[in-house]
DNA sequence: CATTAAACCTACCGTTCAATCGGTAATAAA
DNA sequence: TTTATTACCGATTGAACGGTAGGTTTAATG
């Protein structure tokens, strides 16, 4: 009794919006409120950051801003959730090479000082959710679980084909790895234009693969 | 005019303190709170943590509190000060070489496992403090200055005696060596026990040697 | 012993904040 | 055209928060 299935309207995007009317005018605010609010979570962080306040950059009062996203964690997860969405579409489930994924890693860095906002909004969410409770802090687990496992995983392969020294811990090479980048990520949210983030971390890198690969 | 000196006290802690009366159960008073703030810092960070929810813990009322910090910031900027003084005892205006100095950091990292709680409070505070108009702000952005431009001396030194290859840079391998240092807390603070920083640290710090060290 | 500062307390205040209630007006779908 | 849903708003609420006012008791000092 779901589906009364007498229109031609039944294609996937219809079907999983069940019942959800959608207007242009809708859709334009809710991609206005998620500019602002991670804006404003780059600047004050989630907990500091007043829900009001997003709504009023947007023209809206509090209630305005409720009817699209019903609380604050809401707001967050959506942007959570988009970040999700938006790295799925580029990354795939491809499996690099050991040197592949260092080079990627470069490149990565390198698109970051272009997109300022946006990584000062995840970089700083990213250290608030280290305290107790914090919403976004499963997302972040989880991600930088997912994150570790694949780069150990490249590095073990790495090792299995006799490319990189055998005394190599790939999972700590892999821990390794995120902390530099986070590490570097939260200097240069301390001084942005004070710090080559790229000249470090490329420097980096080479003297780590000069470091593990076997010559 | 500023001294009447007719008793026979003059010592320098009785002239700093200026006035000031002491009490042995206010002493230990001002010990518990610091200790209790630091935890509620360690947990939830500064913004979230509770003036009074402190105060409470050691048995106080929230203006019980208030007697001996008079601020939420002061008892912050308390903490901070206590943190410089410890500090300023153990490390000295010593110039060490740089082999020694990155001994040294392996050895603060070893140390900081230990300490766990001490290490929680201030690996938090240095995240949030990246937020805007942060009390702390400056402290941590003045700290990590100092670290960066002693670590940095050490390796043009290095450079000048010939023991560093002369393509390093000082500065940027110095704020290299903080990345690493900030980043491996942050995903230790996330997953204790399930990382090993020592082991990480110390073999990042092996291959850092043997990249930058003219055989 | 007298004085004075330390060591607290209860009661209160002003603000900020996220969220709710109960609506109205526009608009898309049947 | 009817109907249901979207797209909002003004007023309000309740809780949490940092901080103040004004007091009393305790204890150190001269």
């Amino acid at each position: 009794m779901k589906g009364r299935s007498n229109s031609r309207n039944e294609d996937p995007a219809e079907a999983s919006a069940l019942r959800r009317r959608r207007s242009p005018k809708g859709d334009e605010r809710r991609e206005q409120i998620l500019l602002a609010a991670m804006k404003h979570f780059a600047d004050d962080g989630y907990q500091s950051a007043s829900f009001a306040a997003i709504a009023q950059e947007v023209g809206l009062s509090l209630p305005g801003l409720i009817h699209y996203f019903p609380s604050k964690v809401d707001l967050l997860l959506a942007i959570l959730a988009r970040r999700d969405a938006e790295s799925g579409k580029v990354i795939g489930p491809s499996n690099p090479s050991w040197r592949a994924l260092l080079q990627g890693l470069v490149d990565v860095v390198k698109a970051n000082t272009k997109s300022a906002g946006v990584v000062r909004t995840f970089a700083i969410l990213n250290a608030e959710s280290l305290t107790r409770d914090h919403p976004a802090a499963t997302w972040f687990a989880e991600r930088a679980r997912a994150v570790s496992r694949m780069a150990a995983q490249c590095f073990a392969e790495g090792i299995a084909k006799g490319e990189i020294r055998p005394e190599v811990r790939p999972d700590q090479l892999a821990a390794e790895l995120i902390s530099m980048m986070d590490g570097l990520q939260m200097l240069w949210l301390r001084a942005p234009g004070e710090i080559d983030m790229v000249a470090i971390f490329t420097s980096y890198i080479d003297r780590l693969i000069a470091g593990i690969e076997i010559r």
